[in-house]
DNA sequence: ACTGAGAACGCAAACGCTTACGTTAACCGT
DNA sequence: ACGGTTAACGTAAGCGTTTGCGTTCTCAGT
């Protein structure tokens, strides 16, 4: 550090004011023992001296930190960063801000980024993403998760069961149902479903409601395992669709997947919705761009990312909380009756 | 925050070893003045303890932070999140963590997340997105930045040109040079281009050379401002084209308006590209997957991102350096010959 | 045995802020 | 007009580290 002290200090704002700095203190806080007159002043002269709380003393004094945390399983999907964007946007109106890590679906990369949030004496900690089935797997996120709001941390996840904490839930059974059922109204009774890893709650949850709705109507369903991510989604489906081949409709279980198949199909020169229709799940912005656009049933991502982020701002309940978010059917173009 | 097990300090690691403080502290940071054996003996007190170094004391104490600054012009454009990936990645290689902010493009709000971030001590600040053609717009935050760096912090840019620290351009002239050369090998001699606010240097640029190199090659140019963002790039490019009948291609300036003019055209029932071309800038990862698929100019969008965090990670040259990053023309199926 | 140079370590002053307490002054009722 | 409140401020004690110096100790050199 060679030089200047870049920032202006609580005691300069103090002394153009002509006030004690546990005066300009108060000021600045909003609390009270200061007259209105003076509180404006500093105020007043704060803005134009362009002062910023320096957080580090701040905290160290005794105020609590304005960081929150938030962890993605991927950064560079849309699903997650339209998540992300709700957060931003709500922790900036709540003059939060954010610390963004990605634990590419690794529970142990998790658990480092969980850790070093707790360091950070961070104010909340998010976590977007799916859980795992596996209770076990994430035993020591939900005891990290309990010591930190034992300690005055808030927590909230979005799209996970397990943690402990509270929890803002998109309805996968929901939205798998309405896609499945939807599916099934247009009267297609040989399906493929495009799922994910089962070792991922969010894909149990709507294969298991997919399965079940299709099931019910007496579709004739063939299920594939993929990596979630999207990236074969396509292949997996043209392979599915070659041991199969009286299916009428392919249901990707995500939006990821569901573009990976359109782009596969359209390779392979397959007619959507022609001959065969598509569905996705989620709704992200991309889906009714592509053509033929989407037919998905749609979560208000950014909606999640924000209702996650008051969830922190209130204090903790006794018991978490969970806050359902439904999806809704969005028919589009990839999807038509069967080819009679 | 009622108060469970507070964490443990350095002064109890210290008693525990029966050392001060000091030396607990030069220890644990492996400077020199200790001797081997009492700093391996502190090592291991504070291993055994659970030690953790309370961030804000170190950084109050004149320490330095691991926090990068991410300031992004919009929090939900592909553009923007591909580039943040690319820092985020990079940044956790270097065990750095990334705080995001965005400016929704307004120099003030800017201004602020960049005091707030030079506030927070950030080890270093990047910023991505457009900057301004009048440099007066942006002195304040050159002023900032500058003080910054005099006091040992690291900036750098993506995409600007004033800001006086180091760079990674795309090379934007290039970018939109190139297409409107596919253009013109097409045939194209009638073309409208749907350009953005022309005070951002980024249309500047892209325009500047889409016009040169059309009207070059005899055509006849039309140019269409709209908002850049491309919510209405849509209406604009049809409003265009109906002045402009004759118009055989669309060349818009950003992927994003691109898109808005495809979605637009489709709606309108025109033919792309029988009856017009479209082409776009930048290469989102949408832009392969709509159909039909954009011609477009790809930025490896997240190797932007990167490369910006390295060149954080070196000391500051003697002259801020500038690190231009080419476009490569991708051609798909938004463009064909004219139709004759 | 004495001096001087280092090595090894301790002291204490910041860092910029919050906040419990103490102080001052204005104002109330009687 | 006087004790007693109370609002409005100022004082100063931390918060947990880092670090510039000062101090002590060891040991080689003479």
């Amino acid at each position: 550090m060679a030089g200047p002290p870049a920032a202006v200090r609580l005691s300069e704002v103090a002394a153009a004011a002509g006030v004690s700095i546990a005066t300009a203190s108060r000021s600045l806080r909003g609390l009270g023992g200061v007259s209105d007159t003076v509180a404006e002043k500093v105020r007043g002269i704060a803005e134009d001296l362009g002062y910023v709380t320096n957080s580090y003393a701040r905290t160290l004094a005794g105020g609590s930190t304005t960081i929150v945390g938030l962890i993605l399983n991927q950064i560079d999907d849309p699903y997650f960063t339209e998540i992300a964007a709700g957060v931003v946007r709500a922790a900036e109106d709540a003059d939060l801000t954010v610390q963004i890590g990605h634990s590419t679906r690794d529970p142990h990369r998790e658990l480092k980024q969980i850790r070093s949030l707790v360091a950070q004496r961070a104010r909340a900690i998010i976590i977007a993403g799916s859980g795992y089935t596996d209770p076990q797997r994430e035993l020591q996120a939900k005891e990290l998760l309990a010591r930190y709001e034992a300690g005055g941390g808030r927590a909230a996840v979005i799209g996970r069961h397990f943690l402990g904490v509270d929890a803002v839930q998109p309805d996968n059974r929901g939205a798998a149902g309405q896609v499945a059922r939807h599916l099934v109204e247009l009267g297609h009774r040989d399906v493929v479903v495009i799922s994910g890893l089962p070792s991922l709650t969010t894909v149990e949850d709507r294969q298991g409601e997919a399965v079940k709705v299709l099931a019910a109507a007496g579709a004739r369903v063939t299920v594939v395992e993929t990596d979630f991510t999207g990236h074969d989604a396509g292949r997996a489906a043209l392979g599915a669709l070659d041991g199969e081949p009286r299916a009428t409709a392919v249901m990707a279980l995500s939006d990821a997947m569901a573009i990976s198949v359109l782009t596969g199909l359209r390779r392979a020169g397959v007619d959507v919705p022609g001959t065969i229709s598509v569905t996705g799940v989620d709704d992200v912005p991309v889906a009714e761009l592509i053509s033929p656009s989407l037919t998905t049933a749609a979560f208000p991502l950014s909606e999640l990312g924000r209702e996650a982020l008051l969830l922190t701002t209130r204090p903790q309940a006794t018991r978490p909380r969970r806050k359902m978010i439904p999806a809704q059917l969005v028919v589009r173009e990839s999807t038509a009756p069967p080819r009679s």
